[in-house]
DNA sequence: TGGTAGACTTAGAACGACTCAG
DNA sequence: CTGAGTCGTTCTAAGTCTACCA
């Protein structure tokens, strides 16, 4: 490794490029087909091997728990108890509120008169500017200019702690009005059909069954498994009323009707006028308006996801053992709330009351509830234009600026233990060169009840294969069943160690078989504070970016060749991260309309050719370009081309007629006759003979008014729109399968963009759309001599 | 120690609004 | 003015990672 590259990041060394015009992927190698998309079921052989999993009984204990109500609803952070910060287990969310009010001794330590007076007073102090929390709905409406003024610029105060430590105490007063339930099922009566016969079903059971109908023509209506999981709990739903009828055999039912019904309804809703539709969002926003904003200390902050998940079928990703499964609707009985312990406690729906009100200080979340499916918890969280999540995002960005300073000893460290005699410790610098180098995940282990993906730490035999001498070849399905397919070369002993690992642990068999995430990230942990696997990818994300930005970026340019040189540094990033998208249903349509339009111009081309051809016929000699064929126009082509070409001045013919009558018409004058239309066409017949002719002869004549030199002047115009439309249709090829949004939003610290922008004049609205520029709030006052590494 | 709960970030799909060529 | 295509937003699934517990 040379000194002066020790401290790039390590993924491609690739050979510099000259800035082509089209910025092919520059994956290391391979990468040129298209990913087979989706990676479906792709897998070399899906068979998982038992062993692989090291946990074995856990969905049936995770049941028992779910069961349980109340007395285990997330009990905010137990582990805090000592200093009586948080909420305890025990019971009845009345007697946890007191509890909780005279024992928040932390609360008290920090603005503590504040945070004990009334709530009245408390909002009063703090923010003088806000209104008296959320509650006030009504007269909102011109308090909301001011609003957007409201922004608590956090960044701007030097109080900037450390704040590391999870358990930190986030707020002292919180104030907001909980969750917005959706709305009770109408049922619409449309009957579907079983064995061809149409079927009466209980409110409950059309719900579901029409969860499914919404479904129909989608892939997920196709997957077996998602008709399984969806059928069984269907099954379970009809069974609990005896007036449904006896379904028995999903290949019977016919959910098109209810289909129908719903394309009918979006049909409708397209076609509501202006007045309709304006008043139906009216609606909309008075129904949110309680929800939407939270008092953090005082100050108003906006909420992310206020609105409980409704009802559905379950659509995880991939392979996943479970999708198609019913997830029930959630009650206010299992919809735990954290709120600020002065603050007015939000009404559960009539009849109803929360699982439980906690005021977890040290948390951010303002509701949770554990979801069916999978029993995973679901969150309501601020918004990320919010100071909590502003100030994390920073401190994210931060660490990776750190690891700056620590990553050349990092990678001296991994390298010379590439050859530790403890296979633990080779194992470990084995996978921090991969993390470090390719972006990899961590890879945590995986539960047999998802979808079979892989990270770094979790990659098995069958992910990797070895190429002599030195090339590792990856296929695997990351995060959300993406895949990951790099043929790469590396370091000889890494090589060497693959080769060695898989021969231990064999097929089937995780190849890091002694590492886990949890070790490693300790060992990285101890390298520098707060370091974890996925600040690697924060870290040569930002530094790609950054080092991208500066090579492609031409200060002369204009504005527009400036973004294009933006986007691609984003696309470098976004390839190193492999993040995907699906490819259009109409992309291949759109490349075929691009192609198309490239003909036309070449077939204009070719005839500009032809015309200064026929008036100087001495230039085929001398200038054999001139008489060349282009492959791309084929006889057969022209032919068709041709026949539209004349079909096309047809109708415009007929319609400038159909409307000089109308005129005529309306004006009280009687038409032209047909006789006139008809000769008007014999223009049209005319030009389809002249084409004939001159794609026999080869000869064409132009307008008296041309000549050569004119012509030569159309020919490189026309040349110039070629190369464009090929630029176009390349970057939308290359584009068709790479996201660039999820690198912007979560790995490029935007402080590389504002200062791109400040440094090259390029508005900043042109790199970020107004949520990002409100998310990156924070990242918008440094000046233009930031860079990203010192 | 290893498994798990819990909280928080990261991710693509789906949807809705906007835009621009025809 | 219309519809296809794009862009931005919303939704929620799927990761990461730490503290805690047996």
């Amino acid at each position: 490794m040379s000194d002066s590259e020790d401290d790039k990041p390590l993924y491609k060394r690739v050979a510099p490029k000259a800035p082509t015009p089209i910025q092919t992927p520059v994956k290391i190698e391979t990468h040129d087909q298209a990913f087979p998309q989706k990676p479906t079921n792709s897998s070399a052989d899906g068979s998982k091997v038992a062993n692989v999993k090291r946990s074995n009984d856990r969905p049936v204990k995770r049941n028992v728990k779910q069961e349980a109500d109340q007395d285990n609803t997330p009990l905010a952070k137990k582990r805090k108890q000592s200093n009586g910060t948080t909420v305890k287990k025990e019971s009845k969310p009345v007697k946890k509120e007191t509890l909780a009010d005279t024992t928040s001794a932390a609360a008290s330590l920090k603005r503590s008169v504040s945070s004990t007076t009334s709530q009245k007073a408390t909002t009063a102090k703090k923010a003088k500017t806000a209104e008296p929390a959320v509650k006030e709905t009504k007269k909102s409406k011109k308090a909301k200019e001011e609003e957007e003024e409201e922004v608590y610029r956090w960044w701007e105060e030097d109080s900037q702690k450390a704040e590391d430590g999870d358990d930190s105490i986030k707020w002292t007063t919180l104030e907001h009005n909980g969750v917005l339930f959706p709305p009770e099922y109408v049922p619409h009566g449309v009957k579907m059909k079983y064995d061809g016969k149409p079927i009466t079903l209980t409110p409950e059971a059309e719900e579901v069954a029409s969860f499914f109908a919404a479904l129909l023509e989608t892939d997920h209506a196709k997957n077996p498994t998602f008709q399984k999981n969806f059928f069984r709990d269907w099954q379970e739903v009809l069974k609990q009323d005896p007036r449904n009828p006896e379904i028995k055999e999903f290949d019977k039912c016919d959910f098109r009707p209810i289909w129908e019904k719903f394309e009918l309804d979006k049909e409708k809703k397209k076609q509501a006028t202006k007045e309709e539709k304006q008043k139906a969002k009216e609606e909309r926003m008075k129904t949110e308006e309680p929800f939407l904003y939270a008092y953090v200390d005082g100050r108003k902050e906006k909420v992310g996801n206020f609105r409980i998940e409704p009802p559905s079928l379950f659509r995880g990703r991939g392979d996943h053992p479970k999708t198609g499964t019913l997830k029930k609707r959630v009650t206010p009985e299992q919809v735990t709330i954290n709120i600020g312990h002065t603050a007015k406690v939000p009404e559960p729906p009539a009849g109803h009351k929360w699982a439980l009100v906690a005021h977890d200080q040290t948390a951010t979340w303002l509701a949770t509830w554990k979801e069916n499916v999978n029993g995973s918890f679901k969150y309501v969280f601020l918004a990320a234009s919010s100071a909590w999540k502003g100030q994390s995002d920073m401190q994210k960005f931060e660490k990776a600026r750190e690891l700056k300073k620590y990553v050349k000893k990092i990678r001296e460290n991994y390298t010379a233990e590439l050859r530790d005699k403890l296979s633990e410790t080779r194992q470990r610098a084995t996978a921090m060169y991969l993390i470090d180098r390719f972006a990899l995940r961590a890879g945590n282990e995986k539960g047999d009840d998802e979808a079979d993906t892989v990270g770094c730490c979790s990659l098995r035999y069958e992910h990797v294969d070895l190429i002599p001498p030195n090339t590792l070849k990856f296929d695997f399905l990351g995060k959300d069943s993406i895949r990951y397919e790099n043929s790469v070369d590396v370091d000889i002993q890494v090589f060497k160690n693959i080769k060695i690992f898989k021969k231990q642990v064999g097929p089937g068999h995780m190849i890091f078989d002694r590492l886990t995430t949890v070790g490693l990230n300790k060992y990285l942990n101890s390298c520098m504070k707060g370091l974890s696997a996925k600040v690697f990818r924060t870290y040569n994300a930002s530094h790609t970016f950054q080092q991208q930005l500066d090579k492609l970026t031409v200060p002369t340019d204009p504005i527009s060749d400036k973004m294009l040189s933006y986007n691609r540094a984003n696309r470098e990033v976004a390839v190193l991260c492999n993040h995907q998208r699906t490819v259009s249903k109409s992309h291949a349509q759109q490349i075929e309309k691009i192609k198309d339009k490239i003909r036309a111009l070449k077939y204009q081309n070719m005839k500009l050719k032809r015309q200064i051809l026929t008036l100087e016929p001495a230039l085929k000699k001398k200038k054999p370009e001139l008489s060349a064929e282009d492959p791309d126009l084929t006889e057969e082509w022209m032919i068709e081309y041709e026949a539209n070409l004349v079909e096309k001045e047809r109708e415009k013919i007929k319609q400038k007629f159909e409307k000089q009558n109308e005129k005529l018409k309306a004006d009280g004058e009687k038409p032209l006759p047909e006789s006139e239309l008809k000769e008007r066409l014999k223009a049209a017949n005319e030009m389809e003979a002249r084409l004939k002719k001159e794609r026999k002869t080869g000869k064409v004549a132009c307008k008296p008014t041309m000549n050569v030199e004119k012509l030569k002047a159309a020919i490189e115009k026309t040349d110039a729109k070629i190369k464009m439309t090929i630029v176009q249709e390349t970057d939308k090829e290359e584009n068709k399968e790479i996201a660039l949004s999820t690198s912007k939003m979560n790995y490029i610290d935007p402080r590389i963009s504002v200062a791109w922008c400040k440094k090259y004049n390029v508005p900043l609205e042109k790199v970020f759309s107004k949520t990002l520029i409100e998310k990156f709030r924070w990242a918008q006052n440094i000046d233009d001599s930031w860079i990203y590494n010192e």
